[in-house]
DNA sequence: GTGATTTGACCGCT
DNA sequence: AGCGGTCAAATCAC
């Protein structure tokens, strides 16, 4: 549901084109291994073989229907925006604003690291009943100045604290792609997880570095550690909006593909305790995105309810 | 000085 | 009534 779930009408995939979808997936995840390995030894061919990822990855998207455009169909989100409820003419200068409470998710994840390639204000952390970690609050950066009502929750992964729980709301209706021009793409298989209550196959789209900001990172992991990512989490924990299987991406936009993970994962956001350290700096995954954006893990078999959005 | 984070308080929803 | 989400002043880092 949510976010353009609504606008992607394109609902049902055929099983044909699933199976191919699923076919192009895996080369790209087997084209990933080799490309670790030329990173590895520093090889420029790697930008060869992201290219040839990239075209599969279309391939794959067009099979899967994708919606194309959807991402700036937003209100489609079902975020319920804050409704001036009553500018409080008696009080004290504080808000009046009615909050939603019923705001949908656009979906959860459980990563180990927080960079997404957008950029992200954090506004508030609280402590949560029953949860060990806090949960902290962030609103896209370009709120003010481009009205994006984007948000997310993080909250460090109760099963694997080194990993975090975030969870999207609405959509961001900002260009931020200055530096984050490249969508990210993980595909991720939870199908050996054992346990029951996880989905089996991922995967989403979000936002990534650009292929210079990729050359700085420090340093990329091994795609199979996709799969260590994820800690166990319901399918509806995941798939808040698995009700609209769809990809919403276009497929000329996937500008830069990496495989791994590189992203530094401080939890100085997470939780708190110095100042802040913003403007510039690696805090929290707020202002410097360093995460590569690809991420590949076994793919099982794939069905509808096992693709969901990841706000582009 | 600017901008992001921290943190206690406020407020709506369940 | 309690919990969770948000606001906004204070604080901190650059």
């Amino acid at each position: 549901m949510c976010m353009a779930s609504s606008g992607g009408a394109g609902r049902d995939v055929p099983a044909e084109k699933a199976a191919a979808a699923v076919n192009d997936l895996i080369e790209v995840r087997e084209g990933a291994a080799r490309l670790k390995i030329l990173l590895q030894e520093q090889s420029s061919e790697w930008t060869e073989l992201i290219d040839d990822m990239l075209g599969k990855l279309s391939s794959a998207l067009s099979a899967l229907d994708t919606g194309g455009a959807a991402a700036g169909a937003s209100s489609a989100d079902g975020v319920i925006r804050p409704t001036a409820a009553g500018e409080s003419s008696g009080g004290r200068t504080r808000r009046r604003i009615s909050y939603r409470r019923s705001q949908r998710s656009s979906g959860k994840r459980v990563t180990d690291t927080l960079v997404d390639g957008h950029v992200w204000r954090k506004y508030g952390q609280k402590e949560i009943q029953n949860s060990p970690h806090p949960r902290s609050y962030y609103r896209c950066t370009h709120k003010s100045d481009q009205g994006c009502n984007a948000k997310r929750q993080v909250q460090a992964c109760e099963a694997d604290p080194s990993k975090y729980a975030v969870t999207y709301y609405g959509e961001h209706t900002c260009s931020d792609y200055p530096s984050s021009t490249a969508p990210m793409i993980i595909v991720a298989a939870a199908a050996d997880e054992d346990d029951d209550n996880l989905a089996n196959n991922l995967v989403s789209f979000a936002q990534t570095l650009s292929p210079h900001q990729l050359a700085k990172e420090e340093g990329v992991v091994a795609a199979s550690r996709m799969s260590s990512s994820w800690c166990t989490t319901s399918a509806d924990d995941v798939f808040s909006s698995s009700a609209d299987p769809f990809v919403q991406l276009a497929a000329d936009e996937l500008a830069a593909v990496v495989v791994g993970s590189a992203g530094r994962t401080s939890d100085a956001g997470l939780h708190g305790g110095g100042g802040g350290t913003a403007a510039g700096t690696d805090s929290f995954a707020t202002s410097s995105p360093s995460s590569l954006g690809f991420r590949v893990g076994s793919l099982g078999t794939i069905g509808d309810d096992d693709f969901f959005l990841f706000d582009p």
